[in-house]
DNA sequence: CTGTTAGCGCCTTCAC
DNA sequence: GTGAAGGCGCTAACAG
């Protein structure tokens, strides 16, 4: 591995220089700068970034922003876990990492945590947009240099280094197979779906009833999440759903607030999302069937260790990082709890 | 962060001392050790590594022993893929990989490839033990200070650092729900175990069998895998599983060998392991429901980043880091086959 | 037994 | 424009 001082041998410069051209800062004369250059090219030149980072004494800072944790049933907090161990695993660099939660509920709540996000001038931001259209909105605040990595759903047109995330319809569709397969024969289906700004997870739902209509003989139908997160709320469409439908055979969640409906409702099949602790509760007991999920941990993990490496090691990253869509019945479960991160 | 710099002077000594304490090297005076060593406690001082590794000119060796990698239907190469992503993470910390394949049919291979690992004073282990009996029998030319991880099969008795693999009983357990929802009726189950050897797998038969038993009215029936791996060996296997139960309505094949069997037997419902080549296209073309997956890759990487996480690092490391078992069909196999290192 | 010193490869400041 | 020099924190060799 040839270092920025056998550069400077080679061309005959002070390592002062190559690191001037390598940096682009301060002037070089044209010449000499090629000259090095064409040695780094040649040689296959990379910066060290152990020493790099050792004498380096400037650290870099991440903004994160996301949902409070504890909403979605604490599904974000399974996200900042895996942020956690992300910067766990980067050990001695120097990174830090800000946290900016925003309530999803409330209209202003991004703008505000999302301007004071600018305001620490981050080298990086970790996004998770679920209000699209906040999101959208202010976007324009990040400067061309700062690098942003998007996180659980992806907006159009927004510039980012990577977006990490699931294939939301073959997600629902894998959800519908598994409905074809534990539904002992045809009826109906109920599905939930959500406010339209959350748009990935009804595209889950479309996967879902796309796949049950041509694959079966039962029918599906549509109930709305309630936006309020009101038990009473949740009683009301159960109810609604059980009476309009005498065949119903089973019920499909695309979201982690599947258990509330789980314990309502007996004697039907159910498949939710998210391993939170109310619906593994719910999985255990058997209220639910089936659990899919999205690596949450690990999509949190995922998406510092690809700022640290787009921004650090000035390394390019892949745009899309989908991750595996998991499938969790009672017996499995344990196996997922303890992660690998056992004993 | 303190630094051993800090250490020295809150101490009233020099760097070279603390260093040396800090090594157990050298002699050092049993008062400025203790006083030392009170310091770094109460500081709680950790070493940089960043730091350590730019100083430290001697490169670590880890000898990864380990069946061909084709065997077994390439599932192997699974693990050293893993095993080569883990390296690459590691980036610009000094560490070098030895590969030492042994035939894991071949009595004699596992002690020629070990002999040669220990010939090379390797600073860590990691070894796939398939071969138990051989692998128990030379353990003992490892020295004390030399730290092995056990990767995929665990060993009784053996001084490992660390163990990676998988629940097998609940592995098969998980096989067996998934069975009892998909065969529509009940009648035989046909289960494959092997050489006992390889007993990690045949317990998963047993997780299968048990739970069969105890939940659903078919009957297990039990077949040996054919040992020479000749197709016609695998078409008389069959013949005699057809010929012998009628009403056979499923099988289970608890290693990666499954797509022989799915390949000649039709209309009944099959589940196996691994997402090897030949397994995921009877998955896509349906031949096979479900294949359970042990994340060889994730296994291959965890054992080599805990052997640099104990021997580099010095930090402890879990005795036991078992991994998800994996439920795979043909509707999420494609985000497996991604596997978060997509586009 | 203990202190000093010269690096590891890169970055930054200062002087020419 | 360019070079020289000091330092990041740790290691190892050398000198007492």
């Amino acid at each position: 591995m040839i270092t920025i001082k056998d550069i400077a041998e080679i061309a005959g410069v002070s390592i002062g220089t190559v690191d001037r051209v390598l940096h682009n800062r301060g002037r070089v004369s044209t010449t000499t700068k090629a000259s090095i250059l064409s040695i780094v090219k040649e040689k296959g030149y990379r910066k060290n970034i152990v020493a790099s980072q050792l004498s380096n004494n400037k650290r870099t800072v991440f903004a994160v922003i996301m949902p409070l944790p504890h909403q979605n049933d604490y599904f974000w907090d399974l996200i900042k876990e895996g942020i956690e161990t992300g910067k766990e695993k980067l050990g001695f660099f120097k990174i830090d990492l800000q946290y900016f939660f925003y309530d999803r509920f409330d209209k202003h709540s991004y703008e505000i945590e999302f301007k004071k996000a600018i305001a620490i001038h981050a080298d990086g931001f970790l996004i998770a947009p679920v209000v699209a259209d906040q999101a959208i909105k202010y976007k324009s605040l990040i400067r061309e240099d700062q690098k942003v990595v998007l996180i659980n759903s992806d907006l159009p047109n927004f510039s980012r280094i990577s977006h990490i995330g699931q294939n939301s319809y073959d997600s629902g569709r894998t959800a519908a197979k598994l409905m074809s397969q534990i539904i002992e024969e045809s009826g109906t289906i109920a599905v939930i779906e959500v406010e339209p700004e959350d748009y990935h997870i009804n595209i889950r739902a479309r996967g879902f009833k796309e796949y049950i209509r041509k694959n079966t003989d039962s029918t599906v139908k549509t109930y709305m999440l309630p936006v309020e997160n009101h038990l009473a709320e949740y009683e009301k469409t159960v109810e609604k759903m059980t009476y309009e439908n005498r065949d119903l055979i089973g019920l499909f969640v695309p979201n982690s607030s599947v258990h509330y409906f789980a314990e309502m409702l007996k004697d039907i099949k159910i498949i939710g999302y998210d391993l939170v602790e109310a619906n593994t509760r719910m999985l255990e007991s058997g209220n639910i069937d089936f659990l899919l999920n999205q690596q949450p941990a690990k999509q949190g993990e995922l998406a510092l260790e690809s700022l640290f490496k787009n921004i650090v090691l000035v390394e390019d990253v892949k745009e899309f990082q989908f991750l595996p869509i998991e499938i969790i019945c009672r017996e499995n479960l344990e196996s997922y709890k303890l992660g690998g991160k056992n004993e």
